[in-house]
DNA sequence: ATCCGTCCTGGTTACGTTAACACATACCGA
DNA sequence: TCGGTATGTGTTAACGTAACCAGGACGGAT
């Protein structure tokens, strides 16, 4: 009689069979389509609650053709600015009905392109990414899919991928003008690696520079890898520099910590003898005392807007669609001071 | 000729049809099955690769009836403390070949009992979960059900769940015992909210003291959920206290941090006039300063052994397995000093 | 010439679910 | 009484893939 081993979840068939309708007749009471008979409908809940069954989601999207899922891929989980983007993404997508599954890169290109991968064959309705590509050759590749995706803190020239994201360029522009504000002239700064945000806050940096015609020697622009012991490293080199520089713009939080660690380290004061401005506002809550000067821009309404532009995108695949960009604005805080004479 | 819409990925089928060969070749060479000809295989693999062909998960795992997926369910992604047990998992789980579905309960209850529904409709093979569910009545039911589960950081009473964990009651004892080493006598806890970690590393804290012969007043326990807000409410409290305590022992690092906070406010010197000890060592290298004297135990280890132990209850589901719990260890750092007088 | 085994390939069916359609019954108004 | 419309239910055929079994081609041994 029992085919199935024990184990194995029970089916609309095992209801039917059981109530001896038609699987037809389980399916439509389950999902609560109205043409059941109230009486019927109610059987089938029980016998259902009964056998423990529970839908089986991927027999069904593989009939609907839909998985209901939202894949999002980002660098690093535990880093507070992408976890409080994912947070803004998640209500928006689970009020329209879908799942979200959450990948990371650990900022590998490689494995980014591994995970995307697996998305893809999980057959996603839609993809959110703040990819690590350096080339945007593997996204170029995947337009061809027509797979709904949306670009988040993320931006590949040339590319029609739609984007949300905070204008970089003004991010380096605002927290160096500030610096120059305060009267520093030797304003050095942390780069990233060779994505979008880093590259944009960078072209910000020199533009406040020019404009005071202030020229940038090369040693003034070091790279990091967005976190905490580059920006120490990098800030270790600075600081033999002579003259020193005076100020330092680091393109995220994390380098900024990392710098502030180094000049800890070298007993050098910090606002005192060297400001130090960075980017992202992190982990504000996390910090006992926080007094990093940082700029800032909304992370979770970034990720609410990525959400809601790719919901748009699976309604009508075709729409031509704008890109979202945010003002950044300064978060003056305990890091940063005039300099010393 | 072309039923399918343009948008939709091709399938064995349309490879199978261009070569006029069967699916079944076409699925053996795909899959790298030794029966195909290296010819076959060859032109199988090229076609496939022409037309962007991706294996279907979800049809591959409907007829296999596994879906090569673990389940995970913490409470908060960017909390340190569960990023570095995923940490763990990951890496185990992956080199077996299942991929993870990382979900966050955002600490509530009710969410997490959603999650897991998901989970368990998607038939993932296995799951790991930090649960946060004040009553195991939801997981007795789920027994009945024989998916391979384990529980990481959490133990259920009574429950024949396999669990791999700190020691807590140690955690407890083990801190309240380093305080009252210190000459600390009126030692206050700050415990968390009704899970395990929270009712041990109290019993242990209680341990400790009545070993010493110190009768605990009932304000000197005070609760708080886990995070800095609750720390430095909790703390504000215990600071109207008279005579005051000289030492505080947090249940976990957050609620350290905001204990910290909390006194700074007050102007009351951490460690000089009180000190503090808290329990997980999270973030270690997100602070740009760690000084926070805390217990400390493997937390990336706990994600590898409960992604083993997972591995080998899918394995082997009827094999009755051990817990698998950790010492934990003290790390003196600079938020703890001897008593004032 | 026949038999056997190996190697490769194909046909059929099943996985759990739902869309599309068909059908049976009851009820309604003319 | 009849045709028409609701209403509830069943039948069939997918969705994309893989297990199972069958069978053809070929080579070598008898």
């Amino acid at each position: 009689m029992a085919r199935r081993p024990a184990s194995a979840s029970a089916t609309i068939l095992d209801i039917a069979r059981e109530l001896g309708v038609s699987a037809m007749t389980v399916s439509r009471a389950l999902r609560g389509r109205p043409e059941v008979q109230p009486r019927t409908r109610e059987r089938v809940h029980q016998v259902a609650q009964r056998l423990g069954y529970r839908p089986h989601r991927w027999a069904r999207s593989l009939v609907s053709r839909r998985s209901w899922i939202i894949g999002i891929v980002i660098p690093d989980i535990s880093h507070g600015y992408f976890a409080e983007i994912t947070g803004g993404v998640e209500p928006v997508i689970e009020a329209a009905g879908y799942d979200l599954l959450l990948c990371h890169s650990r900022r590998d290109p490689e494995r980014e392109r591994q995970e995307m991968n697996m998305l893809l064959e999980s057959r996603v309705d839609g993809l959110i990414v703040a990819s690590e590509q350096p080339d945007p050759e593997f996204f170029r590749a995947l337009l061809a899919r027509r797979t709904p995706l949306v670009l988040v803190d993320r931006y590949f020239p040339g590319l029609r991928l739609p984007s949300v994201r905070v204008d970089d360029v003004a991010v380096g522009r605002l927290a160096t003008q500030y610096l120059l504000r305060l009267g520093h002239r030797r304003i050095a700064h942390l780069h990233g690696p060779a994505l979008s945000p880093s590259e944009l806050r960078l072209r910000g940096y020199r533009q406040a520079m020019r404009q005071r015609r202030i020229a940038v020697p090369t040693a003034w622009v070091i790279g990091g890898a967005f976190d905490i012991a580059s920006g120490a490293q990098a800030m270790k080199q600075l600081l033999r520099l002579r003259p020193r520089p005076t100020a330092v713009f680091a393109a995220n939080d994390p380098m900024a910590f990392g710098a502030i660690q180094a000049c800890r380290e070298a007993d050098i004061a910090v606002p005192r003898e060297i400001s130090i401005v960075g980017a992202g506002n992190i982990e504000g809550d996390h910090h006992p005392n926080p007094y990093l000067t940082t700029m800032d821009w909304p992370r979770m309404e970034l990720g609410q807007q990525a959400g809601q532009l790719l919901l748009k995108l699976i309604a009508q695949p075709e729409r031509a669609l704008a890109d979202i960009i945010y003002r950044p604005a300064l978060l003056e805080r305990q890091s940063t001071a005039p300099p010393l004479m």
